[in-house]
DNA sequence: ACCTTAAGTCAGTGTTGTTGACATTCCAAG
DNA sequence: CTTGGAATGTCAACAACACTGACTTAAGGT
């Protein structure tokens, strides 16, 4: 089962042997494997967030309030893509509990300026220790060359909106 | 199962550009591209599950039926690693709509047979081929070498016991 | 002043997952 | 042949996380 190397023109028409890659049994193998890898992604920080009172959905705000620190309630909800009710509901907890700070913006006092407190913080490394170690096993063992073409695939899987939301965190930030 | 012989030693410890790719930056973006990319693969078929009245679940269940017909419930539950409770809820509404037969199985009548309709492969059709159209797209966007690391990766990502399973499914069903 | 935007809230609903308890059927070992 | 345990199915209750819709408050911008 051998996955053919050959520099080709992606225009030309499938045909030949080239083109394997994408034939209904590839795509669905693909398929597959996106389902079955992305139980592998999460189970670390699920298993850390079992018995504390937190979810995936805190812990995905946790990362992004700590990705881009100051952040407003509307950029997150752009970036997570679920209502703003779906989202405050776990943002209420998370401040409840002391795990982020909501400051009113300094330059537009409406907006809401999200930041992690040192608790916060220390629970956000905790998930992403474990969620890093595990992608980390996964690059080791699949190599640098494997890593480039995870990275473009799954760049070229993204719906264009999050494409940019995604490029935008990559090379800086706010 | 040829793994890739890479020219750099993995046990040597960070220092040089070779492992930059296992930086924690890296990681990072490796972490956030698989969210976002994983909302893209979704979204196809959840579009057009949408109106019906049927979810994700649904959809899975169809897919592995799909793929392994005749396939007992055990196994299609170690497949989608939910409970049977939670199986049972989705395959008994496709059941009774009558997208999936269940048939008592004939060595050990204890077990059920599962098997698609031909409404219910209808429908497996409908939201597999608009899920491949997605994947198609993008391996084409990234290439053949690209898609042979994505898929390295993406096993390297299985907890051990999924990637036997996803083994198994690959090369010859049952 | 008026309209819009950002944020938050209340209420209701749906999907998908979980436990726990229990019944049925049936294979296989004693 | 009996019995223990496995495979399946079902009922009930509950939790996490998403949704829609309607509404308020505060602070822009024009």
């Amino acid at each position: 089962m051998s996955m053919t190397k050959r520099g080709i023109g992606m225009s030309e028409v499938s045909s030949g042997d080239a083109l394997l890659f994408l034939t209904d049994e590839q795509l669905r193998q693909g398929i597959e494997a996106m389902f079955f890898a992305y139980r592998g992604f999460t189970s670390a920080p699920d298993a850390i967030l079992e018995g504390l009172d937190y979810g995936r959905a805190h812990h995905r705000a946790l990362h992004f309030i700590a990705r881009v620190p100051g952040m407003n309630v509307k950029r997150l909800l752009e970036i997570l893509g679920v209502t703003k009710q779906s989202l405050n509901r776990v943002l209420r907890t998370l401040i409840e509990d002391g795990l982020v700070e909501s400051r009113v913006g300094t330059a537009d006092k409406r907006e809401r300026h999200l930041y992690l407190t040192e608790t916060g913080a220390a629970l956000e490394s905790r998930l992403s220790d474990a969620q890093r170690r595990q992608m980390r096993a996964a690059y080791r063992q699949a190599g640098p060359d494997a890593v480039a073409g995870f990275r473009q695939v799954l760049e070229a899987m993204m719906e264009p909106r999050m494409r940019s939301t995604y490029g935008s965190l990559r090379d800086g930030g706010a």
